[in-house]
DNA sequence: ATGTCACCTGGTAGGTGA
């Protein structure tokens, strides 16, 4: 099966490169992060008339996420049970019996902000809520913005971005505390071309000199791991017309 | 140093978030 996510960065704006996304590449799972739209605006007609389910939780304005599967999705949760959150960032569900949870990590903004608390607090609150999924859900895949570059080979200047918002310790901190849960960073598991990103700054001519972070991931357990045959990002879209800043990243399991 | 984009409000620009 192939899973995606894709940070759309306003599904109003984006609906039609998602829906040729779609038609293009055939996933089992795409899960979309910040489609900036209140439930009742989603365009699910649309993703219906394409033959795709669509499982949703938004918000106006700000955040949102989307789930979109062939086959059809039972058990949706939106977002952290037991995390008061008005901000909509989780949307998961099982999927041809993989649990597939799609996460837009907070931005966090800047270390030591409001912003970067709430980051911390809802990043532990999603931990322990995945651990918890796991236990029930041996199969399962957590996938989406995480707004974290893991390792320096993930920046395209470490130097410059050392310390800075995606890059702190306390956030990579976190990504290794969901690797401990028994999860595997897909991307990884095979060779990639060095200087991979999945996100571009939208100054800065930043796509045309490929300066960006890998902030994008899909991670698999265990029991997936060995059946990951691939995990690419794609970078079509984000050489498209009124691009989002972010690429897909894809993940083939067998 | 910011050469952007998307969205909102309140007003035909400015602020916010990323």
């Amino acid at each position: 099966m192939k899973l995606a996510t894709w940070n759309v960065n306003s599904l109003a704006v984006r609906l039609p490169q998602a829906l040729a996304w779609l038609a293009e590449h055939r996933p089992d799972v795409l899960v979309l992060q910040e489609t900036k739209l209140a439930d009742d605006k989603f365009p699910h007609a649309d993703f219906e008339a394409a033959g795709w389910h669509a499982q949703w939780l938004g918000q106006k304005t700000y955040n949102g996420v989307a789930l979109l599967s062939r086959s059809e999705a039972d058990g949706v949760v939106r977002n952290i049970p037991g995390f008061s959150d008005d901000q909509a960032r989780v949307i998961a569900a099982t999927v041809d019996g993989v649990r597939t949870i799609g996460a837009y990590f907070p931005n966090g903004q800047e270390p030591g902000s409001d912003k970067f608390a709430y980051k911390m607090r809802w990043m532990g609150a999603l931990r322990d809520w995945v651990r918890a999924e796991m236990a029930q859900h041996p199969q399962l895949v957590l996938m989406g913005d995480f707004n974290i570059a893991p390792e320096d080979r993930d920046v395209h200047d470490p130097i410059a971005w050392a310390g800075k918002i995606h890059c702190t310790d306390e956030e990579r901190e976190h990504f290794r505390q969901l690797l401990g849960l028994g999860l595997v960073d897909a991307f990884r598991l095979f060779d990639q071309p060095p200087k991979s990103w999945s996100w571009w700054d939208y100054r800065n001519l930043a796509f045309r000199k490929n300066q960006g972070l890998r902030i994008d991931h899909i991670l698999v357990s265990e029991v997936l791991r060995p059946r990951v045959k691939a995990c690419t990002i794609d970078k079509l879209p984000r050489k498209a017309e009124r691009p989002s800043d972010h690429a897909p990243v894809v993940a083939e399991i067998g």
